[in-house]
DNA sequence: TCGATTGTTCGATATTATTCGAACAATAGC
DNA sequence: GCTATTGTTCGAATAATATCGAACAATCGA
């Protein structure tokens, strides 16, 4: 469910970035740092979201914790670095600019 | 055919780059700085290859040039770097640790 | 325990991608 | 012109993705 960074893929990272609700889910995060499923959703379907977190985290770029009834979703931009050195900056970078 | 730069689309350059076919591409042109069409291929159809060519300069990873009966192809790692800094090295720095 | 809240899973549908053969341009060289 | 070479385009088959409602699981509070 949640992979260790040395199976993280490429393609899937990337793959996982090319949509843009999944896009924009890593872009509010980066900038609140965590936040749950229902804050995520921009008004869409429960599980339309669902479907993209689970590509977001076995893509490895986001980890989910159970808070009570709530899922807690942050970024792994620690484990992203590590693996992809400067790719995760380079996304939330470009996205500021667009 | 070639958008400019400030067409780029950040979620076309990642959509491209997550399928492996694409990927192998773009790491070539990396490595050998401009090959065509044919030296391209991994005994692929040609018809494929195209498709997936189109797919590159879509998203304005690739350039494409007429030379003769054949076509020559580049990054347009400028350009791209000019759009979304650090992108292509990440990616192509990735690339190489796996 | 009951009801409300939060996500996940399942099933179905619709859209999009990938793949490939065959037919079609465009060019080079004779 | 004619022919070989190089890619593109077209059409169709297959595979993968996105989307959503409905049913299900897990937790919290009263």
């Amino acid at each position: 469910m949640h992979p260790s960074p040395s199976d993280f893929r490429l393609e899937a990272v990337l793959h996982a970035l090319s949509d843009p609700v999944r896009l924009s889910i890593i872009r509010q995060l980066a900038r609140e740092g965590e936040a749950t499923c229902a804050a995520l959703d921009g008004g869409r379907p429960k599980s339309s979201m669902s479907h993209h977190f689970r590509i977001l985290r076995e893509s490895g770029l986001v980890k989910t914790r159970n808070e009570g009834t709530s899922h807690m979703n942050e970024l792994r931009a620690q484990d992203l670095d590590k693996v992809f050195p400067g790719l995760l900056t380079a996304i939330l970078n470009a996205t500021l600019t667009v």
